[in-house]
DNA sequence: TATTTTTTTTAGCTTTGTCTAAAAATATTT
DNA sequence: AAATATTTTTAGACAAAGCTAAAAAAAATA
């Protein structure tokens, strides 16, 4: 495992998360992501190709290799546990480790992320909910549904915010729900796709379809009975 | 206080520590301990000139203004608490805190560094017994005195290791000596300027000048009577 | 003091990562 | 399918930070 730029590293990070969604990555879609230009994204996809780090056809989009994806992964890792670190140590609150920790990742020095990890505790998931990749690249893939798609009646569990504003972090916290929050969905309003849900044995209130696109449940669960087994906090 | 490149920061952190010894600061000397060239020295100090970091007159030397001083002491503020975080919380060995600091330091957000503080519990002194300026970039000066500049009869606390080295943390740990360590002087000999030193009640033993010259005491203190008061652990 | 040596600066080149403007390829419409 | 629009690449520039080689200044020595 070499060493790269940061802005090689940001390029790789990049990818990694665009093919997610859209399995290839186009010139545009990459500059638009990194705010950067559709030339300068040219001029290092040939840089990275050169590495081995993509596979890239001039015109036609490109996609991280196997060698690309781990050095992703690492990337990942490491600022997911910064992250961890500036909320769970150094008390940032949730909307602000993000930033932080795209300064920190780019440290590059394994010995510090091991012992890191170790110290944290070898956490599973990141403030927002995502996973952590541990020591060999390993990441756990969570099926995350988004809560617009989970039809009345249904219980799960929030394992995951895709915003990170500071202001959806506010309205989170008013409605007292965050990572590991057990909710039912009680009704879906046609008119402006609100949700009406509920926490446990508290009354029953409602989210805008706003915010529901941006909470992220696991697939629901066969769970204890109300009030039974035990609590998730 | 504006925002700097790592490479000016590694340049004006350079300088500071030259400054110590040497009032003034030459081109050679900084391409020296840089481990860059006098030409790229010229080139840097005539930008950080003009951003008025220093005083400088071509083939005169330089000197850090009192703008660069703060910038000096933000960054050495940094590099310390990295350090104590490293060996403190993630358990580094002495000798392995300072290469990764190095790139901890340039990450430049105050307010992590505050924070840091707070979680570490506001250390005063790093690894090395070198002063943690802080938040306001005061620090302690202590008139830190060589081993070799002790007499005979004397008791002085190890304060401060300049040598980095796991070869002098070797010898160190197999001495027992560390920072905050009660040393009493017994004897130098001529021969080859070794000492033969005390720690506490245990039997006399000998330190090379080499090392000596390596270990830095306060000034003698007006100590309790042995094994009186309150233990320094 | 004149000469030689050392130190410092200047001039010009290199690499990395960015940009703008123009050209080429691909996609979309009519 | 031809024309138009969009996307992507190429070409050429620029700033940062480094380098080498040559010139200039300062220091040391004869």
């Amino acid at each position: 495992m070499l060493n790269y730029s940061t802005s090689e590293e940001n390029y790789i990070k990049a990818i990694f998360h665009l093919q997610r969604q859209d399995g290839i990555v186009s010139t545009n879609e990459l500059a638009n992501e990194l705010k950067t230009k559709p030339a300068s994204v040219t001029d290092m996809m040939k840089k990275l190709k050169a590495k081995k780090l993509l596979h890239y056809q001039p015109y036609k989009g490109f996609r991280l290799s196997s060698e690309g994806s781990k050095v992703a992964l690492v990337i990942i890792r490491r600022h997911r546990l910064w992250e961890y670190f500036l909320a769970e140590k150094l008390k940032f609150t949730w909307d602000e480790v993000h930033e932080v920790a795209e300064h920190l990742e780019h440290v590059s020095n394994k010995k510090l992320i091991d012992k890191l990890d170790e110290f944290l505790g070898f956490p599973r998931v990141d403030p927002h909910g995502d996973p952590i990749p541990d020591a060999n690249g390993r990441i756990e893939i969570s099926k995350k549904t988004c809560l617009t798609d989970l039809s009345p009646g249904i219980t799960a569990i929030v394992s995951n915010v895709s915003d990170q504003s500071s202001e959806i972090l506010e309205l989170l916290e008013h409605k007292k729900i965050s990572i590991g929050t057990k909710l039912e969905i009680k009704k879906r309003f046609d008119f402006d796709q609100s949700l009406e849900v509920k926490i446990g044995r508290q009354p029953a209130f409602t989210i805008s379809q706003q915010l529901a696109e941006n909470i992220f449940v696991t697939a629901p669960l066969l769970l204890p009975a109300e009030g039974e087994g035990k609590r998730n906090k």
